[in-house]
Formats: C-alpha cells, structure tokens, sequence
DNA sequence: CTGTTAGCGCGTTCAC
DNA sequence: GTGAACGCGCTAACAG
C-alpha cells in the first residue's frame, strides 16, 4: 500500500514537489492560491508528513526515549505521565520501553533506541546492571542520558532521584521514637543505588540514637516478591526476633503485613511496619501503612526538565545536573496505633 | 554530533559501502576475511544502524503503536506487556502512546503515528471519542487496526474484548441468588461500549429473575473517581436504597465499600458490592471485593496475534476477527460473609 | 566476490 | 514565486 507523498500532490496539481513542500511546511514565498489549493489536496488525499524521512534529512527525531524496569506498579507509569507531559510541551514525543528487570532485554533495548535515533533517554536500570556500557554508548554518541531513581553512580550524566539517605533515615527514626528497638530492615539487591542509600539511612538512625546493628536483621533480597514472605517469616522466628520492619518499598511491606496477620501479630503492638514510595494501595489496606512517600510525578517532569535543558544547549558546554527531591514521611496504623477503626 | 554510518567504515577500509552493507546483513556473497575486518571494526567504532534509513527504503519500520486512554491502574499496563511479548516474539517494537482519556490527545497521537509510518495499531478508545475518523485514516491507508476493552462498533476492524455482558450477567445474577432484591448499578458513559454491554447484562439478569428494573438505581457516571462517592451517597440516601451493588470497574467498587464504610454500614450484610476486572487491591483490603476477573495479559496477546495475522496477510483478503475471552465471578468478602477474619 | 547506481520522501540550496 | 538538483543512510539490482 502506498502512502500519499508530497510528489503525488504535486503531480496532480501539476507543480512541482517543491512547492508543495514549501506551502505544506508554511514557507513564506509561496503565492497564496496555489498555497489553498496545495493545503486543499492535501486535506483530501489524508495527506501525513513522512516523519522517517524528515528526521533522516534533519538527524533529529524529536523522540525522546524512557526505559524502565517494569511499569505494573504505580511508580514507573507516573514517572513516565510527569515527563510526558513535560516534554509534550516542547515538542518531543516519546517511545517507552520496559526491560522487565531483565539485563539482556535492557541491552537489546538500548540497541534498539540507538538504531531509531532517539535524540534524548531517561533510564532508570534494572536490578541485575553492572555493566553500563550500553548507557556510554548513547554518551559517546552525544545523546543526552538522564538516570532517575535507579542511578548509575559511575556515569558522568545527569541525575534525578530522590532523598533516599534521609527518607529512610527518617522512618527509622519514626520507629525509634515510637519505642521500637530491634528494628528490622528488608533491604534491595545491592546493585541499586536507592537501595545502598537507603540502607544507609536505616544504619545512621540506629546508630545516632545509640542502638546497635544487628547483621541478623538486615536481609537484602531481589525484590522478588514471591520471596519476601520467607524473608519476614524468618525474620519472625530468630529467637529474639525484631519489634519493627522498615522495607525497601510499599509492596515489600504489604507483603509483610500480610505474612504478619496470618501469624496473628498484632500490628502495630508487635510489630511495626514501615514502607517506602507510598503506594496507593498502602492507604487503602487496615491498618494504613506508614510509608516515605516521594513525589513521583515531579520526579519524571524534573528528569525531563533536565534532559530538555541539555538538549537545549548547543555546544558541548552542558554540565551533568543532579537532582534530589525531598522524601515525606506519611504516618498510618501500622506504626502507630490509630484511635478509632473506621470500619 | 555525526553517527558512524556504513560510509565511514567503508572509507576507513578502503572498501565499498555495498560491501559493508552486506557483510552487516549476513549477506553469503561476502568475502570472510573483508566480513570479519569490516566486523571488527563497526563492533570498535560501536557501528549501530540507522533505523531511519531502512524503514524510509523498506516502507515498514517494524513498529506496532499501542495506544490506551491511561496507564495509572493495572489494567492497561498488563495488557500492554501481554501485546509486547507477543510482538516482540516477531519481531516488532512497540510504541505506546496514552491519550489520557482526552479526545483531542487521541487524535494528536493517531497523527503523530501515522507520521512515524507505524505498521499497525493496537487502540482503546478514549471516553470521549464519538468521531473515529482519526482511526478511519489507519484503515484507508493500508495500516491494520486492532481495538481491544473499548471497540468502535462501527468500524469494520479486528475487535478483541472480554464477555462483558456475561461477566455482568453473572455479577448480579450471584447477587439475587445470595439474597439481594434492590441491586444498583454504578455504569460507566454510554460512549463505552464494555459499558453498555455490562449494563445489559445487569439488566438481563434482573429480568430472568423476575424482579423490576428500578431506572432510580441504575447511574451512568464518567469514571471521574472523585464523583463516585457523591453517586454512591446520592443513592444510599434514597428513601429505598439498594442492597447491593454492581459497578463498572474496582476502582469505583473500591470507592462505594469506602462510603459504606465511612456510613457506618456492615458490607457485605447491609450493602453488598461487586466490581469488575479484579484490580490486585481488591484481594488485599478487607472485606475482599468481589469482582468480574477479565484474563488481563491474555488480552494483550489476543490483540497482538490478531494483528499479527493481519500483518503477514500480503493481499486485502484479511477479514476482521472477532475474539471474545470468557470473564469469571471471583467471591470475597463484599458479598458473602467470609468465616473467620485473617486478622 | 565486489563496486556502481538508483531511489525511498523530504527539505533546502541554487538558479530562473 | 517556482522548479531542478542534491543528499540524509541505507539496501537492492545490476555489472563486472
């Protein structure tokens, strides 16, 4: 099937292909009857610029790309929706593409993304990334690379994420403060950055209230969540087992939370519960989940916002931003007992 | 920034691009030895082809364009993974674009992939859309269209979906035979067809029993979350209120029991709910909601292979398929009293 | 086995 | 104002 190009409009209006293009892109010199009926023609045959072959001719697509580990849970979509709409305004559309927390996949991605010439990538790496060459490619290319919340820590590029050191630091704190003592942490593989500083966090509160660190207490596992109800399970058997639990994300916790009410714990009494990324559902559930909210939306416009400033600068000028938004601490029923059971 | 092309390498060998180009696409005719030096060095200047380039002389860039009305809840983004995979399987990248539940948005983006030269798209229309000419241009240029959830009636393409009128017919057929007498119903617009479809099915299955169709109970609302509270009130209030009801998705069923609940009313005693799709928060609040479970990531691979098959149909006899996945009642706690609370 | 040529659709010189 | 010619990067047909 053949699509309608600038040449058929010319030939049956019997000009040249020139014209055409000048009336059609809104070129200046063109007489203006020839411009109506040229833009007419066009309306009629359903004429559709070939983007392929601008973008060839212009080596600029306007096509930025975000890849993501998986967008199932609420964070990743609204990440994408925020630096949609922020690129949207300048004109940029926008490939999305999910690795599915698979190394390889994100490889054959980025291949992808470079072969389709995407002017500019916001990433955010899976858990199993070590190797960050694919990335260096699109540096070395001159294609503007923006990490958020899953950061490369070693590539000289912009960066968007959020407080994790203080958010973390924070809910520890929140649990000391409410009386806990053996607080537990179910940390992320060690591969992620977000999971290191947050696992930093827990340790500075521990230590700047004068509690030890217990090693017995800290797991770090894939964030496979088939896995986590082992984890809490035997976190739950040690012989002095912890009071409190601060989790590396919201559906960590819920799963807790869950393995917990079918052992009959009391939760908050006997043991509190600590989420992070303020998930949806974690209001919804009873008892409300006490979690780290981060403003996700704000996070994909300000990951956009950056690359679009780099974009922007023509020569090779442009220094690597870094960007840390603040993190909120939101206090539910399952830290803190709450007065009345709405239900 | 200029990309390495098959130029460079050429030039830098000594050779000519045609034989760089064949020894880049497995062409047999290639000596071994200038095969492997031509190798060599595209791996060392990280040589990637220019998509571009080959899809202008092909005319086929290889790509399917996913479009949806949103990506915040489950929904989309599983059945979008289950199109992917598929595609992938063959070969295909995936674009998607989300129109936001905005007409205008919709037919922004229907431009915007016709311009890319997409070679087929997978759709759910918006709430809004009433005029499908946007679509229409698909089909009159050659380019295969599947919908999928939310279909154009009047258009003679691929449609998959899930038995809406069954799943409902069940929903509501479950509660008259636990009891219920005044069962609302929460719809969505009548510009969904899914909608109307469930609708009949509510309306069916109150007339096989017998019992009258009260219009005071049945409310068409616009999937606006924050006015579902206002209709679930507005009918509790009533001089008569329902027993039980049946709504158009999880997330206003979610809402409804969080009314309830805030009322001060026993679900599933006083007001029985159910909802539809099975959202994974419906498992994990209390009581558990019952709900219409649709085969999510199966629907995504039914609307892929469809077009699949209409991609590989070289001449015009292609005729639109039909597929229609069966629907299943999941009891919970919003409709029969469970046993024992987990808690 | 290899080089030359043409052309995909378009915007952009440069003449006229 | 308008047309002819060129080239973006690549593959395919045709010669050699």
């Amino acid at each position: 099937m053949h699509q309608t190009t600038i040449i058929d409009i010319a030939k049956a209006l019997c000009i040249s292909k020139s014209t055409v293009s000048r009336a059609l892109t809104g070129h200046p010199n063109v007489n203006a009857k020839t411009r109506d009926r040229i833009l007419d023609m066009a309306a009629q045959v359903d004429y559709q610029r070939n983007q392929l072959a601008i973008s060839l001719l212009t080596n600029r697509t306007s096509t930025v790309g975000i890849m993501v580990p998986e967008f199932i849970s609420f964070f990743f979509p609204k990440v994408i929706i925020g630096a949609q709409e922020e690129l949207a305004r300048s004109g940029y559309n926008v490939v999305i593409c999910h690795s599915n927390e698979s190394y390889e996949t994100e490889v054959a991605n980025a291949k992808a993304l470079l072969a389709s010439r995407i002017d500019g990538l916001i990433v955010s790496h899976t858990k199993e990334t070590r190797n960050f060459d694919h990335f260096r490619s699109f540096q070395r290319k001159g294609i503007p690379v923006v990490f958020f919340n899953r950061v490369c820590e070693d590539m000289d590029v912009s960066k968007v994420t959020v407080d994790d050191y203080h958010g973390a630091f924070q809910a520890v704190e929140h649990l000391i403060q409410t009386g806990r003592r053996r607080i537990a942490h179910l940390s992320g593989p060690d591969t992620l950055m977000n999971s290191r500083s947050r696992l930093a966090g827990y340790h500075d509160a521990l230590t700047k209230h004068g509690l030890p660190i217990a090693p017995e207490l800290i797991i770090s596992y894939d964030l496979n969540l088939d896995k986590a109800n082992i984890y809490v399970n035997h976190l739950l058997n040690l012989p002095n087992p912890p009071d409190a639990l601060f989790t590396i994300n919201d559906p960590t916790a819920l799963e807790a939370l869950s393995v917990a009410k079918r052992r009959g714990l009391c939760v908050p009494d006997e043991l509190a519960i600590v989420g992070f990324s303020d998930d949806p559902v974690s209001a919804l559930i009873e008892p409300g989940l006490t979690t780290v909210s981060q403003p996700v939306h704000e996070l994909g416009q300000q990951a956009a916002q950056v690359l679009l400033r780099q974009l922007l600068t023509e020569d090779n000028t442009f220094v690597a931003e870094r960007v840390v938004l603040p993190t909120k601490l939101i206090i539910r029923g399952s830290t803190v007992q709450t007065s009345t059971n709405s239900y």
